[in-house]
DNA sequence: CCTTTTCTAGAATAATTTTCTAGAACTTAC
DNA sequence: GTAAGTTCTAGAAAATTATTCTAGAAAAGG
């Protein structure tokens, strides 16, 4: 899958590439098809053949990262112990990525993602559903002994994941929160919500 | 304030409920220029006037409800006793709210929201910061008192309303959340996360 | 090679937002 | 009450952005 890649995929991750670079320096109103097709020298023509719209470009750059991000989730409580240590481990990869990837972040949280992934996102859909699996039998495998409380997925996704995301967010837009901090502090704090009683 | 409002006024108004009401319908991708003009029977010329650009009318709606959002949380931690049953208070008015104002909810989570916030966003943030101090300073009184931990603001932000947060873009977008369920079961679990440790 | 398919290219078109000019409706001051 | 100034309404014109379309080059498969 290196030397002779198509063409077809060369062009394709020119734009994707470009389209991140564009994001992160001009930000949800400066990603347009002119300033994606600029940056990448790829030509509208192209972009239109591989991706349909500049909503499938980013929808297709969604995707791409939102693996990475679950994938990295995924090895994190894959390779941890007990349920504490997983809670601690997933938190950290997350706050990890976020503070690695600050512009993929942003674009994954906020504004367009949720647009792009209600109007486009099979893919992005299939890319959760492929990859959510190993957290979702994560959670059960330590619900069923009992180190994590039995409550419906939804609420304990929200529980696990709300804070993280919360604080993300927020060191994303205002950036008056200290990342090191949090990783440090919140994985207890989750733990207690989110522990079974007979701690 | 009601029989001789400026006409501006009325018109504004006539400009920001249907636009609401566009958005409800239509959705994000509707939620444009002309469709606003259409469904309020008032022209360009006007909409310009009064807002400035699309996203700023989309700023003045945001603002509106998001004032509204945060009177009401006010509200209810206000009424409130002791600080545990302040979180429930809290919990169910953002979840009463999401449930009551389902398009006005979509509108705040997701999409639109973000970018308009960022890019327009001075008006939007004096709302937070005129409607955030009665939760401040709640939180603030009740750390002071020992009954929750001493966790820098943004945590303590995130680990109550991140759950919260996360619960209702989910029953807006996914829809499987039993929100009643959910007013339920979350305030002790988040109430386990902040509560001081001598509980 | 010849055929078929995939891909590139950019001009033409369409959709949408924004600007601009003109005038109507209201307000204020006298 | 009316002249001058301001706010507001109106919609045509301009600008910006996204999408379609047609033509042909490059690659793949026989």
């Amino acid at each position: 899958m290196s030397p002779k890649q198509h063409r077809g995929e060369v062009t394709s991750d020119l734009l994707l590439d470009a389209a991140l670079r564009v994001y992160a320096e001009a930000g949800e109103q400066g990603l347009t098809v002119s300033a994606v097709t600029r940056a990448s020298g790829v030509s509208l023509g192209s972009l239109y053949h591989h991706f349909g719209s500049i909503d499938g470009l980013v929808n297709a750059l969604l995707t791409r990262w939102l693996g990475r991000l679950l994938g990295e989730l995924a090895d994190a409580v894959g390779q941890s112990r007990d349920a504490r240590t997983g809670v601690r481990a997933l938190v950290r990869a997350y706050l990890g990525f976020v503070q690695e990837h600050p512009d993929v972040s942003r674009l994954l949280h906020s504004s367009r993602a949720d647009r792009v992934g209600m109007e486009q996102g099979r893919e992005l859909r299939d890319v959760q559903e492929a990859r959510m699996p190993p957290l979702t039998s994560w959670a059960v495998r330590h619900v069923e002994r009992g180190e994590i409380a039995p409550l419906p997925p939804a609420l304990l996704e929200s529980l696990l994941l709300g804070p993280v995301v919360g604080v993300s967010r927020r060191w994303l837009t205002v950036g008056d929160v200290d990342l090191d901090e949090a990783a440090r502090v919140l994985p207890e704090r989750i733990w207690r919500s989110i522990g079974a009683d007979g701690a």
